[in-house]
DNA sequence: CTTTAGCACTCAGTTGTTATGAGTGCTAAT
DNA sequence: ATTAGCACTCATAACAACTGAGTGCTAAAG
């Protein structure tokens, strides 16, 4: 539907960009003045109006200006904004070298919220998405054992377990050393599924030791860390949003709250690469239509393995936005990338 | 400066509780048609007059009733209220046998904001109150050292190192066997001084395995987590404060951001055992003076380790707060106690 | 056919005025 | 010591009048 005439455009385009800038109601006299065509603003109320007609503006009442609906930025976002687009002025700042994956992630949630003064949002690579890499096993005290599980994205995982049997440092290593051979460099769904083939196979013969490694392994596995979700700056909203719809506003928050929400929206973003924009009403589950969120995935490897983003009002700067989140979700990947060809390797 | 006379009490309590309850400024015939004395309004006057006199109450403008000063809420919370505190009605229900530290505490702050509605912190323990009991060293790689770090209370901490020269898993074993013997037991900043000094002996000899334990060691207490704190809840305050005074809400979340704030407000507090009250103005620290926190400590083997608490309008309803941050504080102390006891004894 | 000047119309927001009533402090009577 | 009575204060609500930004429409101009 980008069959608009270059007029349409620019009227919209304008509406847009001043709405962003100012906060209110665009009217006619204003697109005039503060832009450079010689038109007279009944000419430009005239393609409003007919801009209205199409769905892209609307009306608070009627003797207010326009102010664009939700798809009208949509076609601002789709059609009007890309060409336009910068890279961010000021290179980005990290704090320091970070120590493990929480901290980059809370790092870049909070570079998000700062860069952009709204919030800042960041999903941790999620598990399916993982490549087993390595598995130890360290006996504590007689019949607690600490399961430390490395995948090769970088990531650290541990488990504390009980066992029912004291079991000896040689047979700890013999397990792990099983398990690292076994299943280095498949993907943990796959490891996940071998696993539980294997103990069915296993059940036949009777092999206590091996048993216990498959138990272990999956035990480790199963509890890791899935589906961790960093938020930043979500007082800035306050600050921006318009506060005439306080309901709203507590929904918003709720949802914050309610990280799992969140996950899902940001989860079902990362399947399309590239920075997406979910405006107002789009994504429901959200809890509210007056926020919109732009995302994009970072990626390890070739493949994406989660989420960053940043949420703020409809009415947010994009055209500043869409660059941060970009270059951000860039950087990030490349974090991820040397972190799997590093030392370790 | 309890000297107020019975029926000074008696208003200076209705108007609090009454305030509490409706939120709005109590005028002396709501006094009177709420409570059981055979006393006129006038009469009531009298005495608001010279509760206001004495800075317990106050005054909106000039034809409003009285609402309570921060001193009024002070005298209300600690010679009024103390008497009639009942435990929580429901019992409590923790979701599950937790998984780890951050699961409890997290556990823990949920409760709070669900059974209070206002907001519910807990902070993590402490590391200088923590007790060394435990480290080990995981080879991953070559040149790549995983400790594992385990305090007397439960907690496990995890360091990843890169070191100059390959290390093989004997003297691994050997390093953290020397540190569990050497330290085992003592306080963690004892440890901490104890190991500079003999890195200080170390350098005279030379003893290069004898010196990299002693590092490591150093390195895995330097990075452990401390610090953390827990924040569940935080959009209840937006349902429940009057919205009158958007900035000192604004300033609110800020706080709620900048955890560190908090954490010293907290920590303070955990200075001295029992529940806490921090009313209004006299918590600073939080960034502003609409708030009010009820805190308490937790503790292992006797000493406080921690502190959870619960953040709400100055206007909070202390009578059933009071109480169920009692009841958390006091059974994450039994988790904590049955977990130093625990098995690995 | 496109653009624009002109004009009547609409309606949110502001200002000003006027009740209304909850609540007070004070005084004098009980 | 208590309270009834009363004048007084002042936030709040309700109402009317005004203002002005902005619109849609029509008819003239380009």
């Amino acid at each position: 539907m980008d069959t608009l005439n270059n007029r349409s455009k620019y009227v919209l385009n304008s509406v847009v960009v001043y709405h962003i800038r100012l906060g209110v109601p665009i009217g006619s006299r204003t697109v005039t003045e503060l832009g450079e065509t010689g038109l007279s603003p009944a000419t430009i109320r005239n393609v409003m109006a007919d801009l209205e007609a199409l769905g892209y503006l609307t009306h608070p009442h009627t003797s207010a200006g326009r102010i664009p609906t939700d798809k009208g930025y949509r076609f601002y976002v789709d059609q009007l904004l890309h060409e336009m687009l910068e890279p961010p002025a000021r290179p980005i700042e990290w704090p320091k070298r970070p120590d493990g994956i929480a901290d980059v992630l809370q790092n870049a949630s909070r570079l998000l919220s700062d860069m952009t003064n709204y919030a800042g949002v960041a999903s941790a690579p999620r598990l399916v998405q993982r490549t087993f890499k390595q598995i130890e096993f360290v006996g504590l005290r007689p019949r607690q054992v600490l399961a430390v599980f490395v995948s090769e994205e970088g990531l650290l995982h541990q488990t504390l377990f009980e066992v029912d049997r004291d079991v000896t440092v040689n047979e700890l290593s013999a397990m792990s050393k099983y398990l690292n051979q076994r299943f280095a460099g498949l993907p943990l769904h796959t490891v996940k599924s071998q696993i539980l083939q294997e103990m069915q196979d296993v059940k036949e013969r009777y092999d206590s030791l091996l048993r216990q490694a498959l138990q272990l392994g999956k035990r480790a596995i199963d509890t890791a860390a899935d589906g961790e979700l960093y938020l930043e700056g979500a007082a800035n909203i306050l600050t921006q949003a318009n506060f005439d719809d306080f309901d709203e506003m507590k929904r918003l928050f709720k949802a914050f709250e309610e990280k799992y929400q969140l996950l899902k929206v940001l989860e079902h973003c990362a399947q399309t690469p590239g920075v997406q924009v979910y405006i107002g009403s789009e994504n429901s589950a959200l809890g509210t239509s007056i926020c919109s969120l732009v995302a994009s995935t970072y990626e390890c490897d070739g493949r994406p393995i989660g989420s960053v983003g940043v949420i703020g009002p409809t009415r947010m700067d994009y055209s500043t936005v869409i660059p941060v989140v970009q270059a951000i979700s860039q950087q990030l990947s490349h974090f991820f990338e040397e972190r799997r060809e590093g030392p370790g390797r």
